[in-house]
DNA sequence: TCTGGGGTCCTAGGACCC
DNA sequence: TCTGGGGTCCTAGGACCC
């Protein structure tokens, strides 16, 4: 049977979604009639643009760019922090909202989902579902998104982002060939800006060039990535939609520094703070870890990773940050000025099915024990209310989330 | 470049084993 | 030494997404 596939897609979302919360507190303005964007902290370095409003949108202004670039482009524009704890309450809304249609939901990002709606149709198609969905979502929730309307995942979420806002568009089979083969391959979904060049070395510039492209030529110069981007031009996808809630397979928290440092001392400070962070939100999922990673990023915006296995799979915020630091010291070379540091923990594991290994101690108990109490200090009075001795002042000088 | 932060998946090369 | 071939595991880096 044909499924019947759904894409939900919140306009503007972080913008949409301030502009409520801050209606509703009060304000006088909605900031989604004014130019206006949601963006990052510039004195913190992280000034880019994370969203932004139509009005902001016809100056020129685009998502990730810098918030000095916007400035540039519009000097009376409006900035608002986001601020994630808004987002997750209005996400949460819309998918109890869209919870009624199906209980197949993907929830694909916080802004958007996806519908298998194949299994609740009766009489009703499924474009009349998605104009019930369309207004709503508007009339009940405040705000709008787009729909996208198709037999496939891959093709409902071309849909959704057509043209915007406020609009539901159908991609199904027989639109392929006008709807989606005029577009820059850029539009592609999964094609990004470093392929976009490779392709239109070959030629190939719009979808419809690479759907009619020689598989074998793609596969050789591209790999299995040549054959997917082939099969999506083609409107090819058998993926289900993931509506069951699936287990991170890695955790991890980064941050930039408001200024570049030299110091490894300085630098195993903040990596205990992230070990806090990534192993608090490891415990929640009752999961554990095997493999630590550390991201450093320098002065001159060069990554570099390095990662080790940890003899037993572990959650504990300790063993974490030892390790954590041993990795630090055998890839910081001296001197290196480091603008972004990250903690990834990986390989991860269900607790309950771990296996006690020879090496590990039950020493860890103790520390299992005071992890356990530190983190419901922290739910209870909120994060980073407690602080180990070491990490003592340096909240104030660098946020975490 | 005044250039975020959280993820997933893939690939290439090296180590190691039989 | 004019140095096999296949498989697995591990790591670093890259590409992409929102």
């Amino acid at each position: 049977m044909e499924r019947q596939i759904l894409h939900v897609d919140v306009n503007n979302a972080f913008l949409s979604w301030t502009a409520l919360y801050m209606l509703k507190n009060g304000s006088k303005t909605d900031i989604r009639e004014i130019p206006s964007i949601i963006g990052g902290d510039e004195s913190k370095r992280s000034g880019i643009v994370l969203a932004k409003s139509q009005k902001a949108k016809e100056f020129g202004i685009r998502t990730a760019e810098t918030i000095y670039q916007a400035r540039k482009k519009c000097p009376s524009i409006q900035i608002y922090p986001s601020n994630y704890k808004i987002y997750k309450e209005y996400s949460n809304k819309l998918f109890m909202l869209l919870s009624e249609y199906t209980d197949k939901i993907e929830r694909f990002s916080i802004d958007e989902c996806f519908l298998d709606m194949t299994q609740y149709l009766m009489k009703a198609t499924l474009l009349d579902k998605a104009k019930e969905i369309h207004t709503r979502v508007r009339e009940e929730l405040g705000f709008t998104v787009n729909i996208g309307v198709a037999n496939n995942r891959l093709l409902a979420k071309m849909a959704s982002d057509f043209t915007k806002p406020d609009k539901i568009h159908t991609l199904f089979q027989n639109e392929i060939q006008t709807k989606m083969w005029p577009l820059p391959i850029s539009e592609l979904f999964g094609l990004g800006k470093k392929t976009v060049p490779k392709l239109e070395n070959m030629q190939i510039k719009t979808i419809g060039d690479l759907a009619k492209a020689q598989k074998e030529i793609l596969s050789k110069k591209l790999g299995k990535y040549g054959i997917q981007l082939w099969e999506y031009a083609n409107g090819i996808d058998n993926s289900e939609v993931k509506y069951e809630q699936e287990k991170p397979k890695s955790i991890g928290n980064s941050v930039t520094l408001p200024e570049n440092i030299s110091d490894v001392e300085k630098l195993e400070e903040i990596l205990l703070a992230l070990a806090e962070q990534v192993t608090y939100r490891l415990r929640k999922q009752q999961m554990e870890a095997n493999v630590v990673n550390i991201q450093l990023r320098n002065k001159d915006f060069v990554d570099t990773t390095h990662q080790g296995k940890l003899s037993y799979p572990t959650a504990s915020t300790k063993e974490i940050y030892v390790k954590a630091k041993e990795l630090l010291k055998e890839m910081y070379k001296p001197n290196a000025a480091i603008r972004l540091v990250g903690l990834k923990v990986d390989n991860l594991e269900n607790k309950d099915k771990q296996q006690i290994s020879l090496f590990q101690e039950k020493t860890d108990e103790k520390q299992k024990k005071i992890d356990t109490v530190l983190d419901k200090i922290n739910e209870k009075y909120g994060y980073n209310s407690v602080t180990r001795a070491k990490k003592m002042g340096l909240n104030d000088k660098i946020k975490f989330k």
